[in-house]
DNA sequence: CAGTGAGCGAGCTTCCGCTTGACTT
């Protein structure tokens, strides 16, 4: 027997397995193990004609939630509880926030252990912190599972009330949430301000000046007495001139006159000024910053930052990557001073170790910040880490160990000079010590704030100083529109305002990508025609709900239910029902929502209306008594229409598409048009008798003008054969995909072999050889690389059964049959022998189910059958045994008489 | 993929947060 030790991540059960006595097992739970139920092919059958078990909350009975456990996590749980039949203890030992506590309470509810239960929490992973705590276990504690689960409940009643609500008066498979819908809002605002926007000019004159050879700079500061103009005199949003300011705002023609008035006239210092000031290292990383930063410094999204720190966590070079704290330990502070000494001496080591407080709303601490991990510190070039993850571990070490560095000190140097009735100024600026800049600045989305570590020298001067005037210019100005987010804006205002968490910033955007509610250019998050029209709808009727201060809000309330100020349930009761309730709510704007008025999107300065349709959207304009539709591509956003796209679309509707010419055998006309998928040519106009005239996209890059009449024939003749393969003597093939030009060598039954044109390539052109050559090389990614061994050919199907490295460890591939090695077996020891059965079985496990995501966006025309669950009957009745469910409402579960009523 | 936009009306979409999975068609 022994004690069975239960934590979130197998990483982590992997290292504190070294810290505990040889009768201690470890497992992981791989973070929750039960959910309400995601789609209605996770209700259990008993509960399908509940009318709430969509909802999977019965809000009439005590808003009593239907806990099931994903298809995802049925291994899992399994191998639990084989785990729990050899064990006399379970340790319960999940991280200590609201989540933790949770999931280690939907352990005990679905394992029901029989034997003595403990609940140990830990901060560090050392050998004393994990003795101490197992000195130190406690009770699960109620107060803060049930804050947990208010949390979910609200999610999902804000989420599943206002989708539908959507779907039914702007478009099919659209999405609402708690914070989503307020992320998709502020990147819908900014557009809105940008929009609004009105750029206005300003000018100022710069002078090149000279004292005792030592040239400087100086900047017209003010004028007769009054102060010029700068940026921030500006409003950030409109554009326009602040009310109140006293300013002087010079145009072109003012600034030249000023300028040769100026010019000649003597010069005079008639003020110096010397500001020392500090600067203090920013705190350590927490997940928001360190995508923040990775995406500034290094250019990587927030995803993959994720996905390169999982690595480095897992492969121990640094703490927990999901956190939302700026904690040290105190082995990290003493870690990282000694990095400091060492690599930049004792002076730059702050005079005492630093802690730093975590600011944002509504965090929860359950972690450290993210450092490198141990005692002693990796230094980055000695790890033998490569590009990425060498570059996040430096970040990181950096960043951890820059905290324990001593203050910057700086000297800001101001010099104000007279010339007639103007006044310039010179500033500088001197680094007296650089402190922890030796180490880290950070970066910055303003690239003037990034010269923050450099100097600006100014020569020596004092008061009734005359220096010379080599040079007077004059500098025009335009005042910028509010930038667009990117990754690293919107998951910092997030965080700020404390909507969604460590976990989820990364996925948060690519929720509203697939949702169809933004797009991604360059950086920048632009918004969509959809994302207008819900925002507004949303805006309009749930002002509440996607308000940045609602997450708050709720958090509050959450605190107080965590520590038994306040009860869960009237919480709920008070946000869901009653006249007032979001159900109400929901139910009276159906009736009141016009779906005509919320589908239409209103843009200034567009004689266009914009309407959301079943395929995207589309705009329509009046023309006498019929009104005209015409698609617009889905890759345009409300940024990029303007009136003249607008006439272009409409032309091709009033008058007609452009004609490119005619066939030169057929004689059939030949157009360029523009659809949802953007620009295409079409071979004859569209009748009753040939509705589907032949059409060809354009390639990627060429524009609608630009297209001659070979083009047009030679696109319209694709696929084009370009000749036999040596070998096989079957066709090679040039055409245009989904993913752009390709060439293909179609084997017949053998499968096709593909590979995409590169840059330099034309499909119109492209000849054998050259496709051969690309047909030669290896195909990209990772399916295709050369296997690590290969076993020989399956006797069934003749096919080569090959032994692959992924990154989970080696494993069999046979066609599409993936299996990996079992426990004892190594790439020597392993045969085809035994790699058969092994393969088989996979082949009759692995019948996955799981459903594919189509990426075309909400308006998508799903083709794919949505209705597997129900067409497989006998399917479903074993899922559904298989099954774990409880239904078990928060208050009974310290009450054992009723939870009988489970399963 | 397909160049539509009305609507017979079955059955469906959808939330947030915790974790890793096994790749790519």
């Amino acid at each position: 027997m022994s004690k069975l030790v239960i934590v979130e991540s197998p990483t982590k059960a992997r290292t504190i397995r070294n810290y505990l006595p040889q009768d201690y097992r470890v497992e992981a739970s791989m973070g929750h193990v039960r959910d309400l139920p995601a789609s209605a092919d996770e209700v259990p059958a008993a509960y399908k004609d509940k009318n709430w078990a969509n909802l999977g909350v019965n809000v009439e009975d005590h808003f009593s939630p239907l806990y099931v456990v994903p298809k995802t996590k049925k291994k899992v749980v399994k191998e639990l509880q084989s785990a729990l039949k050899n064990a006399d203890e379970v340790i319960l030992a999940t991280d200590e926030d609201r989540e933790g506590e949770s999931i280690s309470w939907h352990l005990l509810q679905l394992l029901q252990p029989k034997v003595p239960i403990k609940r140990m929490v830990f901060h560090e992973i050392t050998q004393e912190a994990i003795r101490h705590a197992l000195d130190n276990c406690r009770e699960i504690d109620e107060n803060l599972v049930h804050a947990q689960e208010t949390r979910r409940i609200l999610d999902r009643l804000v989420g599943y009330t206002l989708s539908p609500l959507l779907w039914k008066k702007i478009a099919w498979g659209l999405s609402a949430g708690r914070v989503q819908s307020v992320a998709v809002r502020l990147i819908v605002q900014r557009e809105r301000a940008r929009r609004a926007f009105k750029t206005a000019g300003y000018w100022d004159l710069k002078a090149e000046l000279e004292q005792s050879k030592n040239p400087f700079q100086a900047k017209l500061a003010t004028l007769a007495g009054v102060k010029l103009a700068t940026g921030s005199d500006f409003d950030p949003n409109t554009g326009a001139l602040l009310p109140d300011k006293r300013v002087v705002v010079l145009d072109e023609a003012q600034a030249i006159a000023l300028r040769d008035r100026l010019w000649g006239q003597p010069w005079e210092v008639i003020n110096t000024e010397e500001k020392p000031s500090i600067r203090k290292p920013s705190p350590p990383f927490t997940t928001s910053t360190l995508q923040q930063e990775a995406n500034r410094k290094l250019g990587i999204s927030a995803r993959d930052t994720m996905r390169v720190a999982q690595k480095l966590y897992e492969e121990g070079y640094i703490t927990y990557m999901r956190t939302d704290s700026v904690h040290l330990s105190d082995q990290a502070v003493t870690a990282a001073r000694s990095c400091v000494q060492q690599m930049y001496g004792k002076e730059y080591l702050s005079p005492k170790p630093k802690q730093y407080t975590t600011k944002s709303k509504g965090a929860q601490e359950a972690h450290e910040a993210i450092r490198p991990a141990g005692t002693e510190f990796r230094i980055p070039n000695r790890t033998g880490l490569k590009e990425r993850e060498l570059a996040l571990y430096e970040l990181i070490w950096k960043r951890t160990v820059a905290c324990q560095m001593a203050d910057a000190k700086i000297t800001q140097l101001s010099v104000l000079l007279k010339v007639e009735d103007a006044e310039f100024r010179a500033g500088g600026k001197r680094i007296d010590f650089p402190g922890y800049f030796r180490a880290y600045v950070e970066g910055s989305d303003d690239p003037d704030a990034a010269l923050e570590n450099q100097e600006v020298i100014l020569p020596p001067l004092k008061v009734g100083d005359r220096p010379s005037c080599q040079e007077i210019n004059t500098v025009g100005h335009e005042t910028q529109p509010p930038a667009r987010y990117t990754e690293a804006s919107l998951v910092k205002t997030l965080e700020s305002e404390g909507v969604g968490r460590p976990s989820t910033y990364a996925s948060i955007i690519g929720t509203i990508i697939d949702r169809g509610y933004v797009q991604m250019r360059a950086k920048a998050l632009t918004p969509t025609f959809t994302a207008f029209a819900v925002v507004s709808l949303l805006e309009s009727h749930f002002p509440d709900l996607v308000d940045t201060g609602f997450t708050s809000r709720m958090e509050q309330k959450l605190d107080e239910i965590a520590v038994g100020k306040t009860q869960w349930l009237p919480y709920l009761q008070g946000f869901f029902l009653g006249e007032s309730g979001l159900e109400n709510q929901v139910k009276v704007r159906q009736d009141q929502i016009d779906p005509a008025i919320a589908k239409a999107i209103e843009l200034e300065n567009l004689a266009a209306k914009v309407k959301i349709g079943k395929f995207g959207p589309y705009i329509e304009i009046p023309q006498g008594e019929e009104i005209i539709t015409a698609s617009i591509p889905h890759d345009l956003t409300p940024a990029d229409l303007n009136p003249d796209q607008v006439a272009v679309l409409l032309k091709q509707k009033t008058e007609g598409p452009d004609k490119v010419g005619a066939h030169p055998e057929t004689g059939e006309p030949i157009f360029v048009l523009i659809g949802a998928y953007g620009p295409y040519v079409q071979l004859g106009e569209a009748t009753e008798e040939n509705k589907k005239p032949k059409r060809t996209s354009l390639p990627k890059g060429v524009k609608p003008e630009d297209v001659t009449l070979e083009m047009a024939v030679g696109l319209l003749a694709l696929p084009r054969t370009l000749g036999g393969h040596p070998e096989s003597g079957k066709n090679i093939k040039a055409s245009l995909g989904r993913f752009g030009p390709y060439v293909v060598h179609d084997q017949g039954k053998d499968g096709k072999d593909y590979r995409s044109l590169k840059g330099e390539d034309d499909v119109l052109t492209i000849t054998l050889d050259r496709a051969l050559e690309l047909l030669a090389e290896p195909k990209r990614g990772r399916g295709s690389r050369t296997p690590l061994k290969q076993l020989g050919l399956h006797p069934e199907d003749q096919e080569p059964v090959n032994l692959f490295k992924g990154p989970y460890g080696v494993y069999i591939k046979h066609g599409k049959v993936n299996a990996s090695l079992p426990e004892g077996e190594t790439e020597e020891t392993i045969t085809l022998e035994k790699a058969l059965p092994l393969l088989a079985e996979k082949a009759a496990s692995g019948k996955k189910t799981s459903r594919k995501k189509t990426t075309t966006t909400a308006k998508g025309t799903k083709k794919t059958s949505t209705k597997k669950a129900s067409a497989t009957g006998t399917a479903k009745k074993t899922t559904t045994k298989r099954t774990t469910t409880r239904k078990k409402s928060p208050s009974k579960a310290t009450n054992p008489d009723q939870s009988s009523e489970a399963s």
